[in-house]
DNA sequence: GCCGTTTTCGGCCCGACTGTTTTCAGTCG
């Protein structure tokens, strides 16, 4: 079995934090996190990347030290200096820092003073009312832990992008009524479209007398103010998102925006590049020495580091920077530029409406195809269809087109790969269709070469156009199984097989980063809604944020491409 | 522990808020 990258961040994450509560060197301590972050944000396995005799200490933020440390992780699954600082300082506090307001200095204070190293010691001190004794604490402290131990479970999972819009919008109709409010904004994640959203950051520009803070805190979603200032508060909603708010002055407003947009290794480069300059960025403005020289806008801050402007979406110092510098930006992919959807379910399987409903949708969103993709036969619990059902959906398509001019169907199916790599349907029934769609439904534990091998079998199927959900993760539910997608993303440009980026919210499989990987390996994507009713189809748009955090543009989406040109790349 | 179109040593992003203090450390983003 081989180690996941997120052991190894894992790994390094509680090796920093209990170096921290030691008290070691704090930029050692970030170097660890740093590391991290790396690993676990990096779209191939170190294993791999071993396996392929890359050098690891090329990678950003890893040096010899770390890199060596990775090798012997992915070897023996062994990180010596962890067995050892555990030795001396239980696991268990690493967790404790994940509470609220509890850092390494305070956990340490706690551990010291009334031998706590676990959660459960932690909430049995505070139900005693220990904790107010200890230096440094007080009364305060002591509820707000016992507060946050109510809530605390553990695993806390960040909130798709789709239920953090359910969330933000009603909050920003809510902020804008407020009294002497100019401009408001969300930034974060959330503006970023990342697939999911950690919390909901928030900025605002008002007049000087304006009560925005007691405004905001009496939202009556509002379950718990965290902090409350002048310029900046937090609180927690009912639904349990954290919620900051943040005041700035309008000359400000482009900085701050850029400031708490992010990322934050996007950030941290842009004021590195600031310093070389001589100037200092912050979320007021770029300075020279006192003087404010930009910040009114995003682009002002930018043009100072004579940038142009950067897309929020890519804003994850993934190369972003250097492509600016450099006049190599991504024209990015917008909604506008989709002409159609290749992946539709209707009743015939497991869809809620009828082909009719769906193209009549198709139509209204000014779409020049729809593809119905219903599922194939072993696909039992969606009733998915044999030959014969196949065949009737056909004829029913056919005169669909034959009736109208509006919108041009597509005969097509999303048929199942068999555990052999086989399709779950014969050719002489595919070869009828426009297109065809392959996915993985099933044995999703498989070893990954057994995997890697059945997806490239599917793949040398002549009628294997396009490879749908590729990795079938669910997030915050089901890991992706075990494969080598760079090997797929490569078999697949070998084939100009194309893959889809599934822009179900719960799925958008592709991720971001391998968006990118298939861009550069000169892979076609399909953006799909896999839209199981009429409002589905509406999906489309986060396949669109997904996508435009890949880089891709245009030319790399082939439902981009008008309907003769797509027809002549499935070779109909 | 990482990193370098000024450096292989000496830096490492920086400001707001809270609580427990008596002027600030700790935490967070």
């Amino acid at each position: 079995m081989p180690v996941h990258n997120r052991e190894i961040a894992d790994k390094f994450d509680r090796l920093a934090d209990l170096l921290e509560i030691e008290g070691a060197n704090p930029f050692r301590v970030r170097a660890y996190h740093n590391a991290a972050r790396t690993v676990r944000g990096y779209p191939r396995s170190m294993a791999d990347l071993l396996d392929d005799g890359e050098d690891l200490s090329e990678l950003p933020d890893i040096g010899e030290d770390l890199a060596e440390k990775i090798r012997k992780l992915v070897e023996s699954g062994e990180l010596p200096l962890l067995d050892e600082v555990e030795e001396r300082t239980p696991s268990a506090l690493s967790e404790l820092m994940k509470i609220e307001g509890l850092g390494a200095k305070r956990v340490k204070a706690l551990h010291d003073a009334l031998e706590i190293d676990t959660i459960d010691d932690l909430k049995a001190a505070a139900e005693r009312g220990d904790i107010r004794s200890v230096e440094g604490f007080g009364e305060k402290s002591e509820e707000k832990i016992k507060q946050r131990l109510e809530k605390y479970s553990g695993d806390e999972k960040r909130t798709q992008l789709i239920e953090a819009e359910e969330i933000a919008k009603p909050l920003v109709e809510y902020l804008k009524k407020a009294e002497g409010l100019k401009d408001i904004a969300i930034a974060g994640s959330y503006r970023r479209r990342k697939e999911t959203v950690g919390d909901l950051d928030i900025l605002i520009t008002a007049r000087q007398d304006a009560d925005i803070m007691d405004h905001f805190t009496d939202y009556d979603e509002v379950e718990e103010i965290v902090s409350k200032g002048k310029t900046r508060s937090t609180v927690y909603l009912r639904s349990g998102m954290q919620v900051d708010l943040r005041v700035v002055p309008q000359v400000s407003f482009g900085a701050a925006q850029h400031y708490f947009t992010g990322s934050r290794d996007h950030n941290i480069a842009v004021r590195k590049l600031g310093i070389k300059k001589g100037y200092k960025v912050n979320e007021y403005g770029v300075f020279k020495g006192d003087e404010r020289i930009a910040g009114k806008t995003e682009k002002s801050v930018y043009g100072k580091m004579d940038l142009p402007y950067i897309e929020p979406e890519l804003r994850e110092n993934r190369g972003e920077l250097e492509a600016a510098r450099d006049g190599k930006l991504p024209r990015l992919v917008t909604l506008d530029d989709i002409r159609g959807n290749l992946h539709t379910h209707t009743r015939s399987t497991d869809g809620h409406d009828s082909m009719e409903k769906m193209a009549e949708a198709a139509i209204g969103r000014g779409y020049e195809y729809l593809a119905i993709t219903d599922h194939s036969r072993r696909l039992t619990v969606a009733n998915g269809l044999d030959a014969k059902r196949l065949r009737k959906q056909l004829q029913a398509i056919d005169k669909y087109n034959d009736e109208q001019d509006d919108i041009r169907l597509l005969k097509s199916i999303e048929v199942d790969i068999l555990e052999d790599g086989k399709l779950d349907l014969p050719d002489s029934v595919l070869k009828e269709l426009d297109f065809v769609l392959c996915a993985v439904h099933h044995k999703f534990d498989l070893s990954r070469k057994k995997q890697t091998e059945r997806m490239v079998r599917a793949l040398d199927n002549r009628y294997c156009h396009i490879l749908a959900h590729p990795s079938g993760r669910l997030i915050n539910e089901r890991e992706a199984y075990e494969f080598d997608l760079e090997k797929i993303l490569q078999e697949a440009a070998d084939r100009d097989c194309a893959i889809e980026l599934n822009a179900q919210p719960d799925r958008l499989d592709l991720t971001d980063e391998s968006c990118k990987m298939a861009k550069e390996l000169g892979v076609k994507i399909s953006i799909a809604s896999d839209a199981h009713s009429v409002t589905d189809l509406d999906y489309m748009r986060f396949g669109i944020d997904q996508a435009r955090r890949g880089w891709l543009e245009k030319g790399d989406v082939i439902n981009c491409l008008p309907l003769k040109k797509l027809l002549k790349r499935f070779g109909r």
